[in-house]
RNA sequence: GGGCCGGUAGCUCAGUGGCAGAGCAUCUGACUUUUAAUCAGAGGGUCCAGGGUCCGAAUCCCUGCCGGCUCACCA
């Protein structure tokens, strides 16, 4: 919408009252502005240094004349002179105003301009009595007028709802909060350098999918008229990215938005960011190297440092993490020897008698998973990869030779959080056709999160597929960890949430 | 889905049965190096919504909505 509707919205009843409240307040000077002839929002303003900048080029001995541009967050009013501060993408930085300096202007600035405007200045660089390197403002220029308040300035904005449905204001207003969401885009950076300098091309494969595979989850569906077609929102990229290993594309990454249709925590949205990446003739041991390398070049470039705080604690990630087998980390932290109790049922009685909740019916691998959650994940601060896991839970991972009922896969856990997910690819056709029917069988039994028959996906592997090593990482999460956040909300810019009420 | 906590001015929050409050922000006035500027004054409310109890409800009760934490679910 343009100002000029707005003045035809409210021009007929343009009384006092009905400009008494913050916008009507802001409202009004606006258009006493356009009055005068002056454009509240121009199209342009040729800058010369940022906030930074500024500051820097003056420290290093004086910058002449400036251009500084930016949002009013704060103004000091008084008589005859004023500060106000602005802030750009590289900071704030004060700027002064003086009467005998600016002459008519200088009420301009008092009258006209609000806290949230913004404006671009210029003149030159001073320090004041305690030292602070401010702009000493010859001109100035209204940019875009705000007709809403800005959060308050000493307490910020703090309303939780309010940060993740406004989440302008809480960027503008919430200083960590913008470091946190450039650190997240310094990680997604960092993994994309080292996996193209590792030999790794990017890749982008269908969001949109017939059929959905690649990880235990529901699926949000949709449909394509002109196809008269049932689609899924795709809950991992795997199954597309081998076919890729097939075709002989040896190493190949995707980093991209998944969807499952699942409830929302603290660690769970809905639509999270992935990165998956394939290795021809590379096995789960390989991939465990990659984690660790790919993770410590993403913390030196990123944090500078390979050790960080997290709740409390501080994380190493200095090469080689712990490895442990699946197996004996539960034993370790449960006494529960899963080995020992073959059958489901005889799993869930010992269970029971360790005092935990079983849900009747529920397979071997998802008890041996609940054991997992709940003794083993919370103790992981440390990175720790856990290896060889029941083959009930892995679908699309090789069978460990001489281990009957194992995959070879593991899980990177860092900070009692679940980092990475990787296994020596199934490239066995026949084996993984019966996986596929396995887990339909799974699907009859009421798992609805069972996977797919993907005949597509299994042609593709009698094509032949090389020996693999295929990697998912978490990205949200690995944000979490390097900014010391303990929701994936505070990670992602606008969190899945109810419709408001 | 269960339990607990919360929703009051633009923002941050007090207020637990008796006139709707404070700080910041806004408006008016003073003030030429302030920086949470200061000083004097003023305006600003769907107390989340609906229902109930009561002479009287922001406050007590019920229902609903939204949010947070947590448990369950969920690679």
């Amino acid at each position: 919408m343009t100002h000029a509707e707005e003045v035809d919205q409210s021009a007929p009843a343009a009384t006092t009252e009905e400009y008494d409240d913050l916008r009507g307040q802001r409202l009004q000077k606006l258009l006493r502005l356009v009055e005068q002839g002056v454009d509240p929002y121009p199209p342009r303003f040729q800058r010369t240094h940022t906030a930074a900048e500024a500051r820097l080029a003056f420290e290093q001995g004086g910058a002449g004349e400036v251009s500084l541009a930016g949002r009013i967050v704060s103004m000091r009013i008084m008589g005859k002179a004023s500060f106000c501060h602005v802030q750009d993408g590289s900071g704030r930085i004060q700027l002064y105003f003086r009467q005998d300096v600016m002459g008519d202007r200088y009420q301009s600035f008092r009258s006209d301009l609000d806290i949230a405007d913004f404006i671009g200045a210029r003149g030159t660089l001073f320090q004041t009595r305690t030292g602070e390197v401010t702009l000493q403002v010859q001109e100035f220029v209204l940019l875009a007028k705000a007709l809403r308040p800005l959060p308050e300035k000493w307490h910020g904005l703090t309303d939780v709802e309010t940060r993740y449905r406004q989440r302008y204001l809480d960027l503008v207003s919430n200083e960590t909060v913008r470091q946190v969401f450039q650190t997240r885009s310094a990680i997604v950076g960092a993994m994309r350098c080292y996996l193209n300098t590792h030999g790794f091309i990017e890749v982008e494969t269908p969001i949109l999918q017939p059929l959905y595979g690649g990880a235990a989850a529901r699926p949000f569906e949709t449909y394509h008229n002109a196809l008269d077609r049932r689609l899924f929102l795709r809950i991992a990229s795997e199954l597309y990215l081998k076919r890729l290993i097939v075709g002989g594309l040896d190493r190949v990454y995707e980093i991209g938005k998944d969807f499952r249709n699942e409830g929302v925590s603290t660690t769970h949205n809905p639509e999270f960011t992935m990165m998956e990446c394939y290795q021809a003739y590379a096995d789960y041991n390989d991939m465990m190297v990659l984690v660790e390398e790919m993770l410590a070049s993403i913390a030196r470039e990123v944090l500078g440092t390979l050790q960080f705080p997290w709740k409390g604690h501080t994380i190493d990630l200095t090469p080689p993490w712990r490895r442990v087998t699946l197996r004996e980390a539960i034993l370790e932290e449960s006494g529960i020897d899963y080995d020992r109790y073959p059958t489901a049922d005889a799993l869930a009685k010992r269970m029971v008698e360790a005092r935990l909740t079983v849900v009747r019916g529920t397979p071997r691998g998802k008890l041996i998973d609940e054991l997992l959650d709940t003794y083993v994940e919370p103790k992981a601060i440390q990175p720790t990869f856990l290896l060889d896991y029941p083959v009930e839970l892995s679908p699309l991972a090789k069978k460990k030779p001489g281990a009957p009922g194992v995959v070879e896969r593991f899980e990177g856990f860092v900070g009692g959080i679940e980092i990475a997910n990787a296994f020596s690819e199934l490239n066995d056709p026949l084996d993984q056709r019966e996986r596929f029917l396995q887990q339909r069988a799974d699907a009859a039994a009421g798992d609805d999160e069972a996977h797919q028959m993907d005949e597509d996906f299994v042609v593709a592997l009698e094509h032949g597929m090389p020996p693999t090593g295929g990697l998912g990482v978490g990205v949200d999460r690995l944000a979490m960890l390097f900014t010391d956040q303990h929701s994936i909300r505070d990670v992602i810019l606008f969190p899945q949430l109810r419709s408001q009420g």
